[in-house]
DNA sequence: CCTATATTGACGAACGTTCGTCAGTTATTT
DNA sequence: AAATAACTGACGAACGTTCGTCAATATAGG
C-alpha cells in the first residue's frame, strides 16, 4: 500500500522537523513522487498528520496494553523493569513513540485540541491499568503498603524521564546510567524494607 | 531597551510555535512594528533566536546555580525539595524554561549543533555541582550510602518528569499529585532506612 | 473474450499567500 | 549634524492547495 509508505516518511519528517517544519514537497521527494500526488491519498497536510497521529497512538497503546495484560500479581520487580525495557525498545525500533512524545507536548497550535483528546485518552487508560496492577501488588504484599496512586505516578515519572533521555538520544551510556539510577532508587522506594 | 521587548515576544512565539512555526511578522505585530524593522536590532531570524536562547540559558543556569550555592551538607530533604519547587517556580513565572526545554529536545535542525553545545554545557555544570552535593550528604550520613552518581541521576530524572508535567501544563492537581508521588518514592529510595 | 467504461494514481502548471531578507527613505533622538 | 530606529517597497523562494490531463488498471456488459 502506497499510503503506508507516505505515512512512514511523513512520520520521520514530522518527528524531526515538527508539523510546521515538515514540508509536503520534502515528504513527496523521499517517497518518490510530486507533492501534488499526495492529494490522491490524503485530503491535505492536516489529514496526513492526523492519520500518522492515529497510527502512532494505536501502536503505542496496543504495545503497552498488550504487555500489561501479561503482568500478574507476583513479580513487580521484573514486570516493571520489563515495562521500562519495552518503552526503550519501542523507542529504538520505530519513530512512532518519539513522534507521539513531540506532538503531545509541543503540538501544532491549530490541532492542539484534537491531539490533546488522544493524549488524555491513552494516558488515562494506561494509568488506570497500571494503578490496578500496583493495587494488586500492594494487596499481595509484593511491594510496600501505600496508596496505589503514589507508586503509579512515581513510575510514570520514571517512564517520562527515560523517554526524555531517549529523545535526547546521542549518548547510549548516559541512558544506561540514568535508567539504572532511576530504577534503583525507584525500586528501593516502593519495595518492602 | 526595545530589543528586550522583541526578545520577550519572540520567546513566547518560539515556545508556542517552534522555530519554523514562529514568523517574524507575527512577532513584529505583537511588538508593534513592521517585521523589516526587526533588522535594525537583529541580523535575522537565526540571530534573534540564538540571542533568545542565550538569555534563556543564562537565566536558567544562574537561577539553579545560585540556589545550589546556598545548599549545605545538613538538610538534603529540604534542599532537594526546594530545588524541585524552584524549577516549578521558574517554569510558571517565565517562559524561558519551557523554551529551553523545547529547543533542547526538539531543536531546529540547522541550529541543532549550536544548541546542543549549550545544552551539554549547562547540563554537565549542573550535574557536577549536584553530584558533589550528594557526595557530601553521603559522607555526612544524611542519606543512604551509595555511589553519588546514582541519587544524582535519579534526582535529575525526577526533575525531568516534573518539567514534562509542567509543559503539559493544563492540570494543576495532577502536577501536585505527581510531584508528591515522585518525591515521596525518591526520598524513600535515597534516605537512611 | 473482447470492448467500453469507470477508477485510480501521478503529473505539470498555476493559484494566492506567506516567508525571510535587503535597499532606500523618513522620522526621532542626542 | 550625526546617528539610531522605524518606515515603505520590493525581492526570490517556498508554502499548501487546486486544476485539468494522461496513462494504467480494474470493472462491466454484450
Amino acid at each position: 500500500m502506497k499510503s503506508s509508505k507516505i505515512k512512514e516518511i511523513a512520520l520521520k519528517f514530522f518527528t524531526i522537523h515538527g508539523y510546521e517544519g515538515a514540508s509536503l514537497s520534502q515528504i513527496a521527494d523521499h517517497v518518490g513522487m510530486k507533492k501534488q500526488s499526495l492529494y490522491a491519498h490524503f485530503k491535505g497536510k492536516d489529514d496526513l498528520f492526523l492519520q500518522v497521529l492515529q497510527d502512532a497512538k494505536e501502536a503505542e497503546m496496543s504495545s503497552k496494553l498488550q504487555y500489561l495484560r501479561k503482568v500478574d500479581t507476583d513479580n513487580p520487580k521484573a514486570d516493571l523493569y520489563g515495562y521500562l525495557q519495552l518503552v526503550i525498545d519501542l523507542f529504538q525500533q520505530s519513530e512512532q513513540l518519539k513522534f507521539w512524545l513531540r506532538m503531545s507536548f509541543f503540538p501544532p497550535v491549530h490541532l492542539a485540541a484534537a491531539i490533546n483528546e488522544e493524549v488524555i485518552d491513552i494516558e488515562t487508560k494506561i494509568q488506570s491499568v497500571l494503578e490496578s496492577k500496583f493495587q494488586a501488588w500492594i494487596d499481595n504484599k509484593a511491594i510496600m503498603k501505600d496508596e496505589a496512586l503514589i507508586p503509579t505516578l512515581a513510575f510514570l515519572g520514571v517512564v517520562d524521564s527515560i523517554m526524555l533521555e531517549l529523545v535526547y538520544g546521542n549518548d547510549e551510556k548516559r541512558l544506561k546510567d540514568k535508567l539504572n539510577a532511576s530504577w534503583t532508587v525507584f525500586w528501593r522506594g516502593i519495595s518492602q524494607p
